[in-house]
DNA sequence: CCTTTCAATGCAAACGTTTGCGTTTATTTA
DNA sequence: TAAATAAACGCAAACGTTTGCATTGAAAGG
């Protein structure tokens, strides 16, 4: 496991490791001749060049740091892959992290990615507070989080318009006849969650209808919340014949629950979702659900990371993506009832 | 953007930078008083220690290289998910990979990962002789493989029994009297599917059933996959009343097909799939399967990795794990017919 | 009171690179 | 033919740590 150096080399053919490093970076101080004769050396030797002596120097690791607040979500993994991809195609490695729902770990991740001297990192909050807790790092290493920001914050950001997406959704489902819709979701702890559920009280109220909400103890966006949460409504007679699910996975679970408790769905009542995760597209699921881009949020963060390292003086920035209506079968129109 | 170094907080307070050294990492040889003041400046300063630069020194990365053939499959990100977890606790990072089913990725990845000197890499293979190609990258780090070893290679691995599920789950079909058993996978490519269609066609000959293959054209294991190729079979009569498919994701694929044909499972055809992944539970996917134990290899493959980098003298070493049959709703027993 | 011991700290090398600057040798110019 | 230029390479510092060894000062032992 001992691994050669460039000094290896360098005593291999006689010449100075410096001459070494510079054949290999490519430098045109170095004639053909040698540059041919240290490569091939190298190849024999079994040279690797050790990427963290490299960073010491100059002062780059070339790796881009991703924090999650979870990564079983789908929706999160959907994204960290697209992220992954993109960060390679221009050139950089991602060192992936998993906040685990738990801001105090957050906190821990963002220390030890900014230790490990990642040039950057991508951010998904835990909570619309994690910016008070990451201030006293955000100086030391560019950051660019994957939420709306709410107060103004002196950061950078991409998401997507929440508000507005649930606002589509819940006139979509008013289109649609729907005049008691429930809102299956959290309307405080992320500002995504915050202004998912503001789209759909303006939009209600817009329209002449009631917002209603149904509020639970389950913290976060699983199937299996959405299942418990569910199986209390399905308990008692239905008073609403639309459901908005807060996200795609709160929908599956709602669909769960549903077919235990004999109810279908869109006859019985519709089921929106949010997000369009993978599976929402299976027939046998078949969410109608409102998208949001992905690949482009995807894309658009690392490149405004990667714009924000190489120019540092560069203010913050931010971008709002336009969500999008996905049409499928869980919702029909009370038209022809 | 610029950090305070160890040797800023000692100027400040007139120790040589040696001292703030040992003071930081608990040594003994420091006096209560000066370790006091020196945590003092860090916190105030916003010092945070620079693991690179410690990295080269101790000439450990405490970071931890994961490989995966695709993140996309699910399967993969559950068990990404469970070994980060167990990374973590045991004191290390992941540096996550895609080899996008691409063997030149892949050791180009793993060159990658092992110029970034992390301390092991856990390498889901993309094929069976991703091998010879990673062979004169493997000495310089330790490594353990995610797949079954076929030609006794000198590696370490930990892995499922996949030719006992197939085995296991043929042999469950025959309980159930099905005779006729259509096996919807690949025979070739890595280890892990050569030994599924073996258990498959051994189980076969054992109960006097001959086995019969849909081959494809898809050479990976996804939804889409199984959606086509099922297509393709049930465009015509069925001729099989059971299915067995190499993974949950091709079974996904096949019950898609299946709802589009008019095909009800598991009334006018039973489907078995491999794996477990979270879908596969789901009420409305509701797939009986064979399973892989997760987290039990998650867990295993990064303690046998710890192991070999605690202790390099040791040999090589491998785990096979015993999948276990998990029975929801695609199977129905042909007797009550 | 001198020597020994020990606790606390400082000095400096080392880790494997990159890179500015100096040096050598060969080539060109006047 | 001497001087100037250029091409190719070597020297050594620097990056921010850790750590073996040397040094200091004070307490303890005889």
């Amino acid at each position: 496991m001992t691994k050669v150096t460039i000094k290896d080399v360098a005593k291999v053919l006689g010449v100075s490791y410096a001459t070494v490093s510079r054949a290999l970076s490519g430098s045109p101080e170095v004639s053909a001749e040698t540059r041919k004769r240290v490569l091939q050396t190298c190849r024999e030797l079994g040279y690797t060049t050790n990427y963290v002596a490299r960073s010491m120097v100059i002062k780059r690791t070339e790796i881009l740091g991703l924090i999650v607040s979870n990564i079983d979500n789908p929706f999160m993994s959907e994204l960290a892959n697209h992220i992954e991809e993109r960060a390679r195609a221009r050139g950089y490695n991602l060192m992936l992290c998993n906040a685990s729902h738990d801001t105090k770990q957050e906190e821990q991740v963002f220390q030890l990615l900014a230790g490990r001297q990642v040039d950057g990192i991508i951010l998904f909050p835990t909570t619309s507070n994690s910016y008070q807790s990451l201030k006293p790092y955000l100086s030391s290493v560019p950051t660019v989080f994957m939420s709306e920001n709410l107060y103004d914050l002196p950061v950078s950001y991409i998401a997507v318009d929440n508000y507005r997406g649930t606002h589509l959704g819940t006139e979509y489902l008013h289109s649609l006849q729907h005049r008691r819709i429930l809102y299956l979701g959290r309307r405080k702890g992320s500002t995504t969650h915050k202004h998912r559920a503001q789209g759909y009280i303006d939009a209600c109220r817009e329209h002449g209808m009631e917002p209603d909400f149904v509020d639970s103890s389950y913290p976060y966006s699983s199937i299996s919340a959405g299942y418990q949460i569910a199986r209390n409504v399905f308990a008692k007679p239905l008073t609403h014949t639309a459901i908005f699910a807060a996200t795609d996975s709160l929908a599956i679970g709602v669909l769960q629950a549903a077919q235990e408790a004999g109810i279908r769905i869109p006859e019985d009542i519709s089921l929106l979702g949010f997000d369009d995760i993978l599976h929402a597209g299976l027939p046998t699921i078949n969410l109608t659900t409102i998208e949001q881009p992905k690949k482009t949020m995807a894309t658009m963060a690392v490149d405004m990371l990667l714009d924000k390292i190489r120019d540092s003086s560069k203010g913050y920035s931010h971008s709002i993506l336009t969500p999008s209506l996905i049409v499928r079968g869980s919702c029909r129109s009370l038209e022809d009832v």
